[in-house]
DNA sequence: AACTATTTATAAGA
DNA sequence: TTCTTATAAATAGTT
């Protein structure tokens, strides 16, 4: 949300969309890391991108487990095929 | 971090801690929610605060199910005790 | 991947 | 907890 504020909707161009992905998630990683170090809370983030690659912060063992938990059944797609 | 950059350390003053918490939680819940809508991705968060409470956002039915998997078993201070 | 103009997030204070 | 304000941080568009 910068130099021509986004609108909040789904990014048509794909190739924007990619670039936006990459960069918010490393954001939304971090600010999940931030905030677990600052308050000692326990903080579990997943993000599945539509290639069915990966990305998740847990901030304890426990929290991992949960996580790992979480998805270790079916991805998004088959979910709701 | 602003108005004299906070330290990437855990907040010892309790009250301080839980107005950041509070604050930062809203900020990082929005982060997921816009991340999952600008890109279209799976995004499940989860936080457990000390005191027992426990705040999420999950994108879909889908990551819903799984977060709510996710803590369908102990709380962090249960587990690690 | 870097840069940078702006928007956002947010720490402190009320 | 909600509002305000000053400033740090995130990031959209560009290179």
């Amino acid at each position: 949300m910068v130099r021509g504020k986004t609108e909040l909707k789904l990014i048509e161009n794909s190739k924007s969309r990619q670039v936006t992905l990459s960069k918010r998630r490393t954001g939304l990683l971090k600010k999940a890391f931030e905030l677990s170090l600052l308050c000692d809370v326990e903080v579990g983030v997943i993000i599945f991108s539509p290639l069915g690659k990966v990305h998740e912060f847990a901030s304890t063992r426990w929290a991992k487990a949960r996580v790992r938990r979480a998805h270790g059944q079916a991805r998004p797609g088959e979910q709701r095929a």
